[in-house]
DNA sequence: TCGTAACAATGAAACGATTCAAAGTTTGGA
DNA sequence: TCCAAACTTTGAATCGTTTCATTGTTACGA
């Protein structure tokens, strides 16, 4: 009733040594049949559970792998989560999900938490300057992978998404079919990611000679911002309006959306086409599905466990960097220009 | 650089005994300040960090909490997490989370990690029976507290929302501002949470003799799934429609907005007021606000960890099972009926 | 029948922290 | 100066598992 059985109870019902009883769970072949059906029988009947805590003593260290995110109710890091579960199951370790909250100090607990547990490796998609505690754990034997965040290859690995493709992909698509004034909305321009899908934009407008591209700030990456940008581009004179629009988040594009369909005189994609970035759940329910482009959460997150597993292989592991491409998903939003209809 | 440094080395390089060294870690107070402050430098000196295994294995369980939820990427159980993340803090606890994604294998290895981890205690929000797990859990000290679902409370604790009184306050918010002719969409019916839902929105119905509620089915509980619904309305006849729309979930409701204000003849909530359940993020970025009910998702998580660390302190505990009444959100969406502006 | 190789089973030692009875030290009153 | 009480420090025992050198057993060819 109060204390769980141990391996030493289990031997004593089942009349042999502890050393036996472990070897049934650890290395079956080197008991004979009968022993081990005996074994069974009395770790059957006692409900014996192996207690954690006292392997990983004897191991050094656990069969669990930290995992730091900004924020998991962002779905972009749900998907890089499951992916890395998913991954690290297949290799017999459990993650532990670490949330800081965009929050330097949760993060640095959830970093001490992690090394009292004694992980075997630690993911992290950082907030602040962790490069001395990084460099703290590796000394440990701790390695570190980051995530979503390109790192100096010569002293760390990391997975991240190639921004600047994605912006150009964006761009290039509304190019290809047919747009020539672009606007790209988005911001504040400090934010990393909003300053190099904007970049990549730029590099595709350069190669169209008569194509152009107009950048409209927006007061914060939400809804609420692209439908003040929006509501701004409805007041235009039909003239001076894009006909291509490049949104650097899909809660911007949708934002956007909701004032170009409210005033019924704009059609989407007909008048203007609209692209978002993220493809987040709502991007196929909007009104007019929305195009976008993809993160590979999935392979962010199963890469990141690999490249941790090759850290922990060797003792001396070269580094390296992964930089994955987004992905194009094109839906009604950016249909073709002047077209006909929009079931 | 190998093996991190252990309370012995601490000792030694300190020249006290493990004990004291162990003393100055958790009881500070018996401990003179110069020793205290050689212990330290060495514990700074050396780097050393607490081994939580072999603390656990000393006490015989851990400081953490399993948690088991249905769906991480869900964001009522997001906010639930996050309560009980915080609810544990201050307790001194940490809660180790599992997503069993609606799946009764990965809930039960979920269950079994759990066990091999020695947890205080378990949160969970059930997919498959789990009655028998629990109970022998409980026979090994390991208590648990069931989320989002109420159970006899002669047998276990649990946190749960009252639907039927959700339901209620949505019709009767509905009625109140002038609504006759209501309708349910939702669907399908054998989902409990539906179906408590409907159950009190025709309970508030019944208080008003002139009211009366039209159930219309919807294909999930998805934005398509309303947009379906959305569309069957508009092509009724004026008279037929209902002025009042009630859906079972923000995302219904989201679907059958897209549909009424898409064709630009019927408004909301001049003609159609339109409610909503769960108070999403988008509910609030709608083209027209939606008013909605929302779920004390916090006060679940604050409570499950409360009832839990109930269950711990006595041996023999009464269980408790707490209802929680969600909460009125009133937007635009089912503003005064052939009123005014809709800003 | 014997010797030996292959196979099984044993149980003490180790992992690192906490606990606690016992030993050692300090303090202050008589 | 001495003694008792209060305060510090000590270190062996303990938690439950894995490891591995050692011992015990079996099988089989000579």
């Amino acid at each position: 009733m109060n204390r769980s059985a141990s391996i030493k109870d289990v031997a004593n019902h089942a009349n042999v040594a502890v050393g036996t009883v472990s070897n049934v769970l650890n290395y079956p072949d080197r008991v004979s049949q009968r022993t081990k059906e005996r074994v069974l029988r009395a770790i059957n009947e006692l409900g014996f559970v192996r207690n954690d805590a006292a392997r990983q003593l004897r191991a050094g260290h656990s069969r669990t792998i930290g995992l730091i995110v900004l924020d998991v109710g962002n779905p972009f890091f749900t998907a890089v989560v499951r992916a890395a579960e998913d991954a690290a199951a297949l290799q017999g370790s459990a993650v532990l999900l670490g949330d800081s909250g965009h929050n330097a100090s949760r993060e640095s607990n959830y970093i001490d938490l992690f090394q009292e547990q004694r992980v075997q490796g630690l993911l992290i998609s950082p907030v602040g300057d962790v490069t001395a505690r990084i460099d703290q754990l590796r000394e440990r034997g701790v390695p570190t992978v980051l995530v979503d965040r390109l790192a100096d290859e010569n002293k760390y690995s990391s997975v991240s998404v190639d921004d600047d493709a994605g912006g150009y992909l964006a761009a290039r698509h509304l190019l290809d079919t047919g747009r020539r004034r672009l606007a790209f909305v988005g911001g504040p321009a400090s934010i990393r990611q909003v300053a190099d899908r904007l970049q990549g934009a730029q590099r595709a407008v350069k190669e169209e000679p008569d194509a152009t591209l107009e950048v409209l700030d927006s007061e914060g990456m939400t809804v609420l911002a692209g439908r003040g940008v929006g509501n701004l581009l409805v007041e235009r004179r039909r003239g001076d309006l894009p006909d291509g629009i490049f949104c650097a988040n899909d809660l911007l594009a949708l934002g956007v959306m909701q004032s170009l369909t409210m005033t019924h005189t704009l059609r989407i994609p007909e008048d203007i086409a609209l692209i978002g970035y993220d493809d987040i759940d709502f991007a196929v329910s909007a009104v007019v599905p929305l195009s976008s482009i993809r993160q590979p959460t999935e392979a962010l997150g199963r890469t990141a466990i690999e490249l941790l597993a090759e850290e922990l292989e060797s003792d001396n592991p070269k580094h390296r960097a992964v930089i994955f491409t987004p992905e194009l998903v094109v839906r009604q939003s950016t249909g073709p220009a002047q077209g006909s209809s929009a079931g």
